[in-house]
DNA sequence: TCAAGATGATCAG
DNA sequence: TGATCCTCTTGAT
């Protein structure tokens, strides 16, 4: 489930339960074994996330650079490890813990000046407290693009996956096609309050929570995202959905009209 | 039991 | 735009 709030826990995590301590590294399914090689027995020194990606430096400037992708998980399992179940590509254990590394996109090890290569990419982190929103409000003022895309756009906003862009934009009252460039300052300023304000939730609490206690009766619902075909629980409109760029999008039509 | 689809991003064409 | 990486869950058979 990797979204922001996803890597940022993640991160913490890490922080931790390897924080400071030696960690014995392999990578089971072979695929990362030289690397794995590099950092074995490596002291952590910290761990954090920027968006979707987590960073892992060591005593000796190695970092481990991972995004989980669609499908990636990064396990964390107390007390001696298991024999390795399916394709684990990195195993990290620790004094008191493990953590397994299935199915990620990236997992490699980069310099400082990679590093910061990658962090120039991303636009402004909502979880990270010298995020400036107005850098992403600058490329979504110029753009012609539906503000769906922008959003998942890493470079516009670091973090934001599916299911925030959904539940973001119903509860902003904003259709998902509506261009960049007619999205006002005050509005912007109005989403990424709501997106810091979920995001520090969704550490919280693990899980993406967006529906008001106005509208229902219990935790763990969204209004739109994967609601397709089901009343809305503001309106009672059937939810639409519509593939954009590959990536399906959630909307209700009338709370969400296009101007 | 098996196929399809999924909270992501990159690359070829 | 579609294929690809690769894992897990869900729903159809």
């Amino acid at each position: 489930m990797p979204e922001g709030h996803t890597l940022f826990r993640l991160a913490a995590d890490f922080q931790r339960v390897f924080g400071e301590r030696a960690v014995e590294a392999s990578s089971p399914q072979g695929r990362f074994a030289e690397s794995a090689a590099s950092i074995d027995g490596r002291v952590v020194e910290s761990a954090e996330s920027a968006g979707k990606h987590l960073f892992v430096r060591f005593d000796d400037d190695q970092i481990l650079h991972v995004h989980l992708g669609l499908i990636g998980a990064f396990a964390i399992g107390a007390g001696p490890p298991p024999a390795p179940v399916g394709a684990v590509r990195l195993r990290l254990v620790g004094p008191t813990s493990y953590a397994d590394l299935r199915g990620a996109i990236t997992c490699e090890l980069i310099s400082t000046d990679k590093l910061e290569q990658v962090l120039g990419g991303l636009g402004p982190d909502p979880l990270r407290s010298d995020a400036d929103p107005d850098r992403a409000f600058a490329r979504i003022r110029k753009s012609g693009k539906p503000i769906g895309a922008l959003l998942l756009d890493q470079r516009v906003v670091a973090g934001v996956g599916n299911v925030f862009r959904a539940e973001l934009l119903f509860r902003a009252r904003l259709h998902p096609l509506t261009p960049g460039v007619r999205v006002s300052k005050r509005r912007w300023n109005g989403i990424w309050a709501d997106l810091v304000d979920l995001m520090v939730r969704g550490v919280e609490t693990g899980r993406i929570d967006t529906v008001r206690p106005e509208h229902v009766d219990h935790g763990g619902e969204v209004y739109v995202y994967r609601r397709q075909g089901r009343p809305c629980h503001v309106c009672s409109s059937m939810v639409r959905t519509q593939v954009l760029q590959g990536r399906n999008l959630f909307w209700c039509p009338t709370c969400q009209r296009r101007r």
